[in-house]
DNA sequence: CGCCCTGATCGAAACGATTTTCTGCGGTTA
DNA sequence: TAACCGCAGAAAATCGTTTCGATCAGGGCG
């Protein structure tokens, strides 16, 4: 309701030195400073943020623009996210694409508009990247891509290793005396899901038997697809493991497989990615490739507080994080 | 980069004009109208959205702060809230409290400062509501309480029946032919978990055994630890059947009456509450009381479009939503 | 006693849009 | 021919801050 023009007039001052009691206390002599506080209090004035942005320029506002919510994954990456931004005194703005590219077109407009502070994105193609991205870029607005880099990108990215997660469930699974193993997941065009597909490959050795159960998307659902596929396999064609290329597909492989008599891990072994908090919850706790979530999302964040603060000094990187496998029941050694 | 008088500028045109082009096209004549918008497209031209926010008095951005973004119920209940939201025109800002009320005091904060059309928010506790919501209002910020309402609440709120929801669990398991029944959640100061409590013990009958197993927070780990206590009864102390106060609980207990060796339902019946996808897609799927998540959020957002537009006529209601019963596997008829 | 310096405060100019008021002009109507 | 109307657009006021140069009082110093 009240500006900081009737603060300053309670307070017998101007409008700049109640500018400067809020921001810069010590330009402001002890006595004057006080009065000026009163009449904030006695006012219960607050600062209009909008007034604020458009003199800065920007608004201290990082927006997110998360590719799926409902994946608990991406949850804990914003908890790091809102870590850092607490730290440098920054709201997180938390939007949701849905992995449908138009709805992330309308939102980055829509930052475009609000001049935030940074953007934080895993777009929904990669390629989409460089049309709207390279606006908010030509703008000076800071973008990191998250857990989405294409590896050539000339952004600031951060993203987790999936060949070498690929790889650590190969190893495992094989160590664990599976010879038969199954990868599904889809579609192979996102770069996530062909990469654990490759390392898995890669860990194989001649005479392995890979297949691959090729799914549209990555949910429970679809993961439920998968599992009745391999329930519905004779014993001398079903794997006796079966990766998932994430948590929520393996969640409804188990569920299926279950629910078609077979028992995990003794018939069939299940591993999944990402490790998110549902995985140890279930009924067969799954073992998971790990990433680290909220590391990653704060790693993010701080890439883009050093880009916004020293835009000339900075020079964009790449940072890969390593996975590391969980064990729990769902591939533990059977008899 | 370039603002309005650029573009005014450009086109020949004072920059009123321009503005009158961007928001009420028809007051413009044809000619001139195009030749803005050429000028607008070739200068790549962006609205301020601080400028427009700072003559408007109020952002176009609804502020949601969620209680705990790491239960799947409130994404989608997020879900509603954005699809109305979307045909109002308006941005959406997710924040988290994460149960904390001085984090939830920092963000209520940072809403007064930015000054948006209106705000949801589920309070971390029903008291904290009067003084920080009650400056929000009186600057003329509307605020719909969801999913948490004191019933006697004096603003705007949107909830569910979570008497009738107890009560629903009740009936159902009592007709499945249980007679001891157990209530895991707690705890018991939150709204929520009292009346579903209330509920249960309402639908129960003389001669029946009702088991509190008091939990301090609903989670899958306390979930855990109750199901751990169940498993550790002797049979003529176990209850053939626990009711859950929401589905991360009941997650947990699931788990570990697996673990030890409890079948569910034969053994051991379990009934969740908010039928979370994951309930759906446990081992042995959940029955669970299903609240109408999405039409929750979009409920109350179309309340607080209702109260920002017409803030005169405007009165104050309480929506309240009836539960269903969704059966599964895990309260089947054994047998 | 005049001068300069310093510290505290003021006043005004941005920031970029929206909105209201005003102006000029061509065409109608009496 | 005079009075009037309506339209398109210009010009100016406004929203609430921040910031920067100007001002001013008082003190130390030569």
């Amino acid at each position: 309701m009240s500006s900081i023009k009737e603060v300053a007039r309670l307070a017998g001052v101007s409008v700049g030195t109640v500018s400067n009691v809020l921001n810069r206390p010590e330009l402001v002599a002890q006595e004057t400073r006080v009065r000026v506080q009163a009449a904030v209090a006695q006012l219960g004035y607050v600062r209009n943020g909008s007034a604020r942005h458009l003199r800065a320029g920007r608004s201290r506002t990082i927006g997110v623009v998360a590719l799926d919510l409902s994946n608990p994954f991406v949850i804990d990456v914003l908890r790091g996210v809102e870590a850092a931004a607490e730290t440098a005194d920054l709201n997180v703005m938390v939007v949701n694409s849905s992995k449908d590219a138009a709805r992330e077109a309308r939102l980055l407009e829509m930052f475009e508009e609000e001049r935030p502070f940074g953007v934080l994105i895993t777009p929904v193609n990669a390629e989409g990247q460089d049309r709207r991205l390279g606006r908010l870029v030509a703008r000076g607005i800071p973008v990191v891509v998250f857990d989405n880099s294409s590896r050539q990108g000339r952004g600031c990215a951060v993203a987790a290793d999936d060949v070498l997660g690929g790889r650590l469930a190969g190893l495992h699974l094989r160590e664990r005396g599976h010879r038969h193993i199954a990868f599904a997941g889809g579609p192979f065009t996102v770069r996530q899901v062909e990469e654990r597909h490759q390392g898995l490959a890669g860990a194989m050795a001649p005479g392995d038997r890979l297949t691959v159960i090729a799914l549209p998307d990555l949910t429970v659902a679809t993961g439920r697809t998968a599992g009745e596929e391999v329930a519905g396999m004779s014993r001398a064609d079903r794997p006796t493991a079966v990766f998932c290329a994430n948590d929520l597909v393996a969640l409804g492989v188990l569920q299926e497989l279950t629910r078609h008599g077979l028992r995990v891990p003794d018939d069939v072994a299940i591993l999944g990615y990402d490790d998110i908090d549902f995985a140890a919850a279930a009924a067969v706790p799954l073992s998971s490739i790990r990433q680290p979530r909220e590391q990653l999302g704060h790693t993010a964040a701080l890439m883009l507080l050093e880009e916004a603060n020293q835009p000339d000094f900075h020079e964009h990187r790449q940072v890969i994080f390593q996975p590391d496998l969980v064990e729990r029941a769902s591939t533990a050694r059977t008899r």
